[in-house]
DNA sequence: ATAAGGAGACTAGTATCCAAGTTCTGTCAA
DNA sequence: TTGACAGAACTTGGATACTAGTCTCCTTAT
């Protein structure tokens, strides 16, 4: 009675190529041939194929008949389309939590700031990116949503690539924490307007970092 | 110079599986067998591997190692996902609709809906279906998001195919047609709540139908 | 010198063979 | 009659040969 799926070769290459990809091992504009993979990966065409296909549903790679498939640049509509969906999910998943939010859930989500503050406090930022991760999970699933969760991430992925380009520009953990506040108080409150204010803002800080790199790296767009 | 990519096999098996699939020509549990729906088409396996790996990927096709691959079922859960980001992309593009509405975009939905009160008064329910869905698309591309309709209709589709197991049962057009003078006027007036009330309201008229299919139809979910 | 054309080295799509695992069925024994 | 076991007949996954289209570069002719 197992449930879970063997693993597969597909898979397997598949899982690689992503994770090259979006972190950008793998520059936009690159040329992948299937023998050329398959003979890296000391496999046959084929789970690469069925690995290409799957990249290209996701758009990361464009496959033309008889073309090399490359992989594909970035898109400044496609960025802002994600972003676009994200921001969208997130407030809706705030409206809904304000709407079930109670002393429990407020103090689960306390609990996760108290963290962070811990986190930068001790100038630990790996852990703060972590408990950033959290915050935000957990919002979705004190709602009732987790699935949505994975929505989200999907299109934070498409941003998060991009901004990979722009290697020392982190926002200042010090002014997301202060997001993470206010929407959080926002939600204890029961202020919709101050929750959706607060995570407009938190995913806005993004805006001029998007634009300084689709100034800076002209290329990589398509 | 030709941007578009070729038509191949795997192009057209997939495009043919995929309408009989969401068209419920397939019913969910259905096996499918590649050598089958190979000599059904009159290709190799192949290219019926490639289309169902395509049909995997989006998760409308359950493919297991050496088991018989099989119609996914409706899931409860997918399903108020697929309706959760409908509905927040839906509200956000309204969102940005208002805060760039002026007099030309609103004589330009003006238009749409008199057509679609025209329709009615003449019973022609397939050119009224027709308009509401200009109507909806005319929104996203008023606000200038134009790509954020494709996100929402690949959501939408995925609640039709469930609601196709209603037959008969298609919500009142005078309804819907009262819920689009709404959320218009909203834009008009440059009221937020309004229009995404409207708009909430609009979209939850589908809620008791779905309860009724979840009930009715239990075989056919996972 | 330059431009047109062809050979060859690419590309992905397709067909087919084999391997490995699951499921069903039929037979034989209790 | 029933149950268990063996095996056939499925299933998909992977490998490989072949087809057909594209591109590049070099040769050749103007």
């Amino acid at each position: 009675m197992d449930d879970f799926t063997r693993r597969t070769t597909t898979d397997a290459v598949y899982e690689k190529l992503h994770d090259e990809i979006v972190s950008l091992q793998i520059l936009p504009g690159t040329k992948l041939s299937e023998t050329e993979v398959a003979r890296r990966f000391g496999v046959s065409r084929q789970p690469v194929r069925n690995a290409f296909t799957k990249l290209g549903n996701e758009d990361l790679l464009v496959i033309r008949p008889q073309k090399a498939t490359e992989v594909r640049g970035f898109s400044m509509e496609r960025v802002e389309l994600a972003r676009l969906v994200r921001l969208a999910v997130e407030l809706e998943i705030v409206h809904r939590a304000v709407e079930v939010w109670d002393a429990l859930r407020e103090a689960k989500l306390a609990e996760n700031i108290a963290l962070q503050e811990q986190a930068i406090a001790d100038g630990d930022l790996t852990t703060f990116h972590a408990l950033d991760y959290d915050f935000h999970k957990l919002i979705y699933e004190l709602s009732g949503n987790p699935l949505a969760f994975d929505v989200m991430l999907e299109c934070k992925q498409k941003v998060d690539r991009l901004c990979l380009l722009s290697l020392g520009k982190a926002s200042e953990a010090g002014a997301i924490l202060a997001d993470h506040r206010n929407i959080a108080t926002g939600l204890a409150s029961g202020s919709l307007e101050q929750a959706q204010g607060s995570m407009r803002k938190h995913l806005s800080r993004l805006d001029e970092t998007i634009a300084f790199i689709h100034k800076t790296h002209p290329d990589y767009f398509e």
